[in-house]
DNA sequence: TGACATGGCGAACGTTCGTTCGCCATGATA
DNA sequence: TATCATGGCGAACGAACGTTCGCCATGTCA
């Protein structure tokens, strides 16, 4: 039962894990919170494994991995992966989360949010193949000229996005694909985020 | 100064950082490699960070970047980055260490030893662009139709491999630029490593 | 208004921590 | 052979650790 309070501790914890790597003890927390007791950040700590953020572990409580998703660090941090995205659902949502990979998301400009699973060769010619992870920024505007991921109606596409007004193309960068012409007054378009680099796992 | 004993166990330490994300307490070390005393585990410890592998924090030792490289973990683990490759030496040498970057090598196939920066567009047609960050497997042998890293006669290249007994075709992917044809028992070749995958950091 | 959950506080517990000290067996070196 | 560095051992130190307990102010809800 996370109350306001809660969570502006919540926050400050993730960024101590993410600067020393590890959980403080509970004095360190209580100067980190300004309690005055330990046992004021006992109780804390108890909340956040009552739900499910940290667990208990053999000298003390361990971090889930509910907790180090949103952790940010140059050091290690979670990345959801997302391989197939359920219709109607925003594509960061729990329930596409397919799994986790452990990669820094400042490797990626502008940092990435998470990793989307390639599917198709449309965009082969931008040395995006299918199998890729694309490291995606999540973000609901995107400018002309950049590879996007965008919902046309329930479908999610990965495409270069070019703007003429209300005009949108979706260009694939590959000769054998047609663009796809979105007029903004009639269709719905959304983007779900920008291009932020690639990660191709294993042998071609 | 290392002996042959520390470096045994240096190995099982860096196999205990791997599981539980943290060194052991000078108890723990003890139990871990066989030692009965606290100060047996106390003097080790000082080894290493004389040696430069460790250093002291505020709680006890900590590790550094030259004890995490070596530790083999899905976890964390930390990957040389090596952009240009010094005339004459191998490439897995220190030396021609650039940078480091904290990816999972085992989300590669076959598993990452280091990361190569790839220069020119001869691969193109593979996916693999100019400025990408290469996964490469360092291995001295490679299989016919295997992306390798190669080195002939103190140039490095990354291309397709394919041999006809002492004949080896080195194969770019992109027509504009013509095949190496080494002939083994006129000119050395070497194996430097076999792609295993790609990182591709940000904007295109 | 009364009961109760919440989220603080302070004191105390036994355990484990890092660190220091002195001692000793071994093997290499002078 | 004598010397000395190395890498073990065991005991001890104060400090920090996680955890437990009882108390109290506040706000909520019946």
């Amino acid at each position: 039962m996370a109350t306001n309070n809660d969570s502006r501790h919540l926050e400050r914890l993730r960024r101590f894990y993410a600067e020393n790597e590890t959980l403080p003890s509970y004095a360190e927390l209580g100067r980190l919170l300004g309690f005055g007791s330990k046992s004021s950040s006992f109780k804390f700590i108890e909340r956040l494994i009552a739900s499910g953020l940290l667990k208990r572990g053999a000298r003390g409580p361990k971090p889930t991995e509910h907790f180090l998703v949103g952790v940010e660090s140059d050091q290690l941090s979670l990345l959801p992966l997302i391989g197939r995205v359920a219709a109607g659902t925003p594509v960061m949502t729990d329930r596409n989360y397919e799994d986790y990979r452990r990669v820094d998301p400042r490797l990626f400009r502008p940092r990435a949010d998470y990793l989307l699973k390639v599917r198709g060769d449309s965009m082969r010619d931008a040395g995006i193949l299918d199998g890729d992870l694309l490291a995606v920024h999540s973000t609901p505007t995107a400018h002309h000229g950049q590879i996007v991921v965008a919902r046309i109606e329930d479908e999610i596409t990965v495409k270069r996005f070019e703007q003429r007004g209300s005009i949108v193309l979706l260009k694939a960068e590959n000769p054998a694909y047609q663009p796809i012409r979105v007029d903004l007054r009639e269709q719905e378009l959304s983007i779900e985020g920008v291009y932020a680099g690639l990660l191709r796992p294993g042998t071609p």
